[in-house]
DNA sequence: CGGATATTGTATGTTGTACCGACAATGACC
DNA sequence: GGTCATTGTCGGTACAACATACAATATCCG
């Protein structure tokens, strides 16, 4: 743990230019909004044709690795609320790629498991992923990758 | 530069439990995600009393370190398209932050300034984003922030 | 046991953001 | 002077996050 910061201390170059954001440029969350921005357009191209967004894509793998998982586990690993978690649970039922069923032993629970339907379709959605992680991954050596991973893991954790 | 990666080492270790997301953890665009999810909520409760989103305080800081910016200009540093552009000046003008005028070289452009109450509600919103800031911050050295803003810079840049 | 409390899923509505296509006004270029 | 590009605007669509309220079910405890 560090002591609290006084001073903002620049850290990268000031360049003059069209580009230049000012000072906001030291603020760490404003970084992370671009990134996240940046990464979400390009996954969005790259799904374009499977006509899926991150977030559905992320529950159909959840899904996947955790069969019969209730809404509520899924909100938990995905950090969402579970009225969220129901619009898009929704939307991937009504296309017919996961099902919604009776939880044996809690009946306030429903299980949720891929269809055939959902889970050929998370087959392609793994290659358009591995594509689109290649594109992110290709300026950061491994090291590098394991490191943004574990910082990033600290904020969200 | 790296060569493609034919296989997915694990970059973090995988425990078994109530929070485990499975094969995902190790896709970084997941990561920047939720450690984005994590930013922007702590963002909104920050935010709560001043009714500002990060958007929206964005736009106010950088029309204040840039006076007389056209829309186009703002629309470039926070890459965001002409039209949600249009959308959070619109709020900000009509809640009396802002204003547009005429641009005396270009009578398509318009010029952007901060009214007095904008530049009021500025400066209490800089003394919430340190806060803000210093929450993201406590979890890493000065070094690791560095590293982190210059990691998250090669993606958005 | 039975009543209070918690959990789960659902329904509904609001807000903010992002994108598209189309359009008018203006400026730039040849 | 006539294209062509740029800028702002407008309308519509989609998604996601959140709040609130509600019904059904589980759990806990006196």
């Amino acid at each position: 743990m560090k002591s609290a910061q006084e001073t903002l201390v620049p850290t990268t170059p000031h360049v003059e230019g069209d580009e230049d954001i000012g000072e906001i440029r030291n603020i760490v969350g404003f970084h992370i909004r671009l990134a996240h921005g940046a990464v979400y357009r390009h996954f969005s191209e790259t799904f374009a044709a499977l006509d899926l967004t991150q977030k559905q894509v992320s529950v159909l793998w959840l899904v996947d690795d955790h069969p019969n998982i209730a809404q509520t586990g899924l909100a938990q690993r995905m950090r969402m609320d579970r009225a969220t978690t129901m619009a898009i649970i929704n939307r991937l039922e009504g296309r017919g790629l996961l099902v919604r069923g009776r939880s044996p032993d809690d009946g306030r629970k429903q299980t949720l498991n891929l269809t055939d339907s959902g889970r050929a379709m998370l087959g392609t959605a793994k290659v358009a992923i591995a594509e689109h992680e290649n594109w992110l991954k290709a300026r950061f050596t491994d090291a590098e990758v394991a490191h943004l991973i574990e910082l990033l893991t600290r904020i969200h954790e």
